[in-house]
RNA sequence: CGGGGUGUAGCUCAGCUUGGCUAGAGCGCCUGGUUUGGGACCAGGAGGCCGUAGGUUCGAAUCCUAUCACCCCGACCA
């Protein structure tokens, strides 16, 4: 490809509303253009990116045996509301009216779908097990769309669907999928964790997610130092906390009045004491329930794991109006003392506010506070619908089977769901075993985010010239800079190489723009194609062109006639490193 | 959705507080010349309904109101 017919339109200054590097690059690079707020044109150097990145994904998926399809990005709400995922996505899932006044969505994924083609096509199970797949466009309409394709609105994602006789027999594919996780995100030059993850809104027995550590990821993996446990901060578990002890006899719980001082802050303020002192109320909505949730002033509430104690129904926090009711006080000043059981639900309580010797609470009354509340003896911290558990975020401090928990940012780039039979169930994909005997279909699913992909080997492979692709997913694998086009000899060499290389099937932008060395260098560096060999008059008399890796500094003379074969050595070295 | 911020040339921004001549700079773009191994230089040139709508005023980029878009901080996910 000659760079002069290409639209590469790199830019020098930094755009304005890009924050993270990757975004940055991306724009300044020339990938691709924001359209509106989280949707972006991806431009011809940022698609080539993305189609590298969806044929390594494609390969490994028909080598594991799955199967490519493609279904619609536009589907019936009704599909939705038989598994009631209409609700728990809510929001983000884009609606709309056809003409017929038909409500539809746009695809913000496909399990009810695939559901429906399974339940369809599949009676038996010599039909099982089958793995289908699609790579296709989503829409989710973020609550707050950010750092460019990290978390865009649209995004291309593939996304696989296992169907089983047997759990036995979906732990093999699971299986097979997280090697071929493994084996994908290797050829795409990443260094990424797995850590084991909530199922959240997609319900089902068991996950993993595939993660690149970056300090722009937006998830937090928590891991012990040893390696031998790795969660994300929704699912990480922690030991519970001593059983705390008071030397003197704590005083009977007493109210203080406390006025307009409703956050954990504003108290400690007020009352000269510590947020670990504290004991945070927080009344939340799941499903239909109103439930009380306690936790240490210092910690937050997890509220994946607040699902799961629910068996993964929806999970928000109660309105203001909710919030009133339930405790007969404005916000700010929920407690648990004499009000739990009656006005909400259930009241889960954590492991730790069980623990603590004395605590200062909310009083349900606005404006009061209550102290020397010591749990157990001023409220019940079990008995009916009260539950104690884990149900906090991990912290710095916090320990799993003793070992000391470290915390690390993520992009989460791909996960792996065991569904179970929550889909084909609700919407009947059964089938007769060898018995005769009818059930439902078990399921798994697995997700890799392309533009996730995209945007972190972006994020974790630049300097402060630009992009450094690895080899596998960079736009081009070889840049031919001739700086001198008018002198015969450069151009006919420059030439020469090109035509050898594209001979060889490799891709290579051969840069035949009418510009001064230092700006094609420049532009070399940002759109950072992993090998550049430079063709200049002095060299040439030589005899040699250079040849430059973008992650070296320093460039190597190589003889004219060898250096096509040596471009190609490079390109093959560089593959078999990424080899999975 | 709540809180904060920004909309002026293709891009990055100044001008707005304290209304007043023809609305500016750098980069980019076009023409000509000189240059040519790390974003060259000189000369000339094109390009703006100052986000949109209303209002105040003799006069609005500047003040007021509404509205839209975008960005940042919080609850979601690939």
């Amino acid at each position: 490809m000659r760079y002069s017919k290409m639209l590469i339109p790199t830019v020098k200054e930094v755009p304005a509303d890009a924050e993270i590097i990757s975004h940055q690059l991306m724009l300044r690079a020339g990938l691709c253009r924001k359209l509106a707020s989280g949707t972006y044109t991806y431009l011809p150097l940022g698609w080539r990116c993305l189609q590298k990145i969806i044929n390594i994904v494609r390969e490994e998926m028909n080598k594991a045996g799955a199967q490519e399809i493609l279904m619609p990005a536009v589907q019936p709400i009704e599909l939705w509301q038989k598994t009631g995922r209409d609700v728990d996505y809510g929001e983000t899932m884009v609606t709309f009216k056809d003409r017929h006044g038909r409500i539809n969505v746009l695809a913000p994924t496909a399990e009810e779908v695939v559901t429906s083609l399974a339940a369809g096509e599949i009676n038996s199970y010599k039909q099982l097990p089958i793995n289908i797949y699609q790579i296709s466009f989503k829409f989710r309409d973020e609550f707050r769309p950010r750092f460019g394709a990290l978390r865009s609105r649209e995004f291309i994602m593939k996304d696989a669907y296992s169907f089983h006789a047997t759990g036995e027999d979906l732990e093999k594919t699971y299986a097979q999928m997280y090697d071929v996780y493994c084996r994908i995100f290797k050829r795409c030059g990443l260094e990424y964790v797995i850590v084991e993850a909530e199922t959240g809104e997609m319900g089902g027995a068991g996950s993993h997610q595939f993660t690149i550590p970056c300090e722009s990821g937006e998830d937090v993996i928590v891991y012990t130092e040893d390696s031998s446990y790795a969660a994300n901060i929704e699912k990480a578990a922690v030991d519970q906390l001593p059983k705390q002890k008071s030397d003197i006899e704590i005083p009977a719980a007493e109210e203080i009045h406390t006025p307009n001082v409703g956050s954990i802050e504003a108290v400690c303020d007020f009352l000269k004491t510590k947020p670990q002192q504290m004991l945070k109320t927080l009344i939340y909505l799941v499903g239909e329930k109103v439930v009380g949730v306690l936790v240490r002033g210092d910690h937050d509430v997890n509220s994946e794991k607040l699902a799961q104690i629910f068996k993964g129904e929806h999970v928000e926090l109660a309105n203001e109006k909710i919030i009133e009711k339930a405790t007969g006080a404005k916000v700010g000043f929920a407690g648990p003392v004499g009000l739990m059981s009656n006005k909400w639900d259930y009241t889960i309580i954590d492991y730790a506010v069980s623990a603590m010797a004395v605590a200062i609470t909310g009083a349900n009354k606005t404006d009061y506070h209550i102290k020397n509340v010591v749990p157990g003896r001023d409220f019940a911290i079990e008995g009916e619908n009260v539950i104690a558990t884990d149900v906090r975020n991990a912290v710095e401090g916090d320990t799993y089977n003793g070992k000391k928990l470290l915390f690390k940012k993520g992009i989460e780039v791909g996960q792996l769901f065991k569904l179970g039979t929550k889909y084909s169930k609700k919407i009947g994909a059964k089938f007769l075993d060898e018995n005769g005997k009818e059930s439902a279909c078990i399921m798994g699913c697995y997700g890799i985010g392309i533009n996730r992909i995209f945007a972190s080997a972006i994020e974790t492979g630049s300097d402060s010239d630009g992009i450094i692709w690895p080899l596998n997913i960079a736009p081009f694998e070889v840049l031919i800079t001739p700086l001198n086009q008018d002198d015969e000899t450069v151009a006919k060499t420059a030439d020469d190489i090109y035509k050898k290389l594209l001979e060889n099937n490799i891709d290579v932008l051969f840069d035949d723009r009418d510009l001064r060395a230092g700006a094609k260098f420049k532009d070399a560096d940002l759109i950072g194609i992993p090998i550049r060999i430079t063709v200049g008059k002095r060299a040439v008399a030589d005899g040699n062109v250079e040849i430059k890796l973008r992650s070296e500094s320093q460039s190597e003379k190589v003889a004219i006639e060898i250096a096509a074969e040596k471009a190609i050595e490079i390109v093959n070295t560089l593959k078999a490193k990424l080899k999975a």
